[in-house]
DNA sequence: GGACTGACAGATATTGAAATCTGTCAGCCG
DNA sequence: CGGCTGACAGATTTCAATATCTGTCAGTCC
């Protein structure tokens, strides 16, 4: 609403955009909204995104970048086992994935049609996701905490094995009541099988 | 179209919905197509299912029937071991779904519609499911072959971690070119994880 | 008498005309 | 200039009138 006379960016295209979305969902956001929101003409939108699925594009790979950056942090914490840095990695995934869409689940629906449409920056979001699980199955393998020939393989193994607890597509069941513990029973059967020695 | 002036039964009915469902799709199909199929008037329908809902209901425990009276045969064969009928049953599964979707994408998409509102029988479906699945490990766990204190907890976290392969709402990914080798490793982690022994 | 019909009321889906949106671009304004 | 506007053509969406469907039931027919 307010007309902000700043210089139009890219940035501030995007954080109207964002609030055009949760206001409105994915089906009624017309990059008109988005202009009216910023007190311009949508012309001036185009200027900075060349059609509205690069806007729309731009803003997903915004969203989902912010859940990478949380869990990179965790991927190289010196003080933790490879072990304990996987079962918090894969934690604090179905966590974050869960509070959002626990807390504005029109907003998480969007980003769900949204992400559906968006081919392309799914597939690096997810390259980037099994990118770090393969670090931290990298280290385990070398401490000898982890066994198997192909870390890589086997982090991707390990992420579509929890998609249960991280693919939008099983949001729905977040709120089930046994959730937690299925998570839990899953983890520990992946973790047992990375483990050299297990069954103890 | 032949008015087959047979009786009617809920089976000839049954039969004719799945028809009417793999031509008009599962928002195009009505009871009225559905008794136009059988020569009949659509109140002749009503008499043998009280709602539209409930004639759904059945075609689709029908057609998910099918697929765990397949999948029964395997938990018992008593000349493979349970490691062996894990496997088997796990790929056969993945190998029905996958060849469903495969053959007739459009009927596909139908049940898949289906199974989306009736909640009430796929969760039936999917105890029947994991009871397998339960059966098998016990055995596993009999036989000092796997390694559980929970088999029928174990199960779940085993269907759970396999859902990529047999969840209708990754199906779009069952052509794609990895996806038996990402099949192989999730199953090759899982039992390793189940295994006393397993890194040998 | 009992399986079936067909007309009916209310709910849902289809249709096409009118409104809105996307993407472009010549021109404005600072 | 260089960012911005606003009118425009073609594509898409909305909306209300119209048609179809669901579920019922009194009555038909064998």
């Amino acid at each position: 609403m307010p007309p902000t006379s700043e210089t139009l960016t890219a940035e501030r295209i995007l954080e109207a955009t964002e609030e055009v979305l949760r206001r409105h969902g994915p089906a009624k956001a017309t990059v008109v909204d988005v202009a009216r929101a910023l007190g311009v003409s949508h012309g001036s939108v185009y200027r900075h995104f060349r059609t509205k699925a690069a806007l729309r594009e731009a803003v997903t790979k915004r969203w989902l970048d912010r859940t990478s950056q949380r869990l990179a942090g965790i991927v190289d914490a010196a003080d933790r086992t490879p072990e304990q840095r996987l079962r918090d990695w894969l934690s604090t995934l179905f966590a974050a994935k869960r509070h959002k869409a626990g807390d504005d689940p029109e907003l998480f629906a969007t980003y769900t049609v949204l992400t559906d449409e968006l081919g392309g920056v799914v597939h690096e979001h997810l390259a980037d996701l099994t990118g770090q699980l393969t670090r931290i199955i990298a280290a385990g393998t070398a401490s000898g905490a982890f066994h198997t020939p192909d870390p890589s393989a086997t982090a991707r193994a390990v992420f579509h094995a929890t998609g249960r607890f991280h693919d939008p597509c099983h949001a729905r069941e977040w709120t089930s009541p046994g959730i937690d513990a299925e998570f839990e029973a899953v983890v520990e059967l992946l973790v047992r099988g990375l483990s050299r020695e297990p069954g103890r």
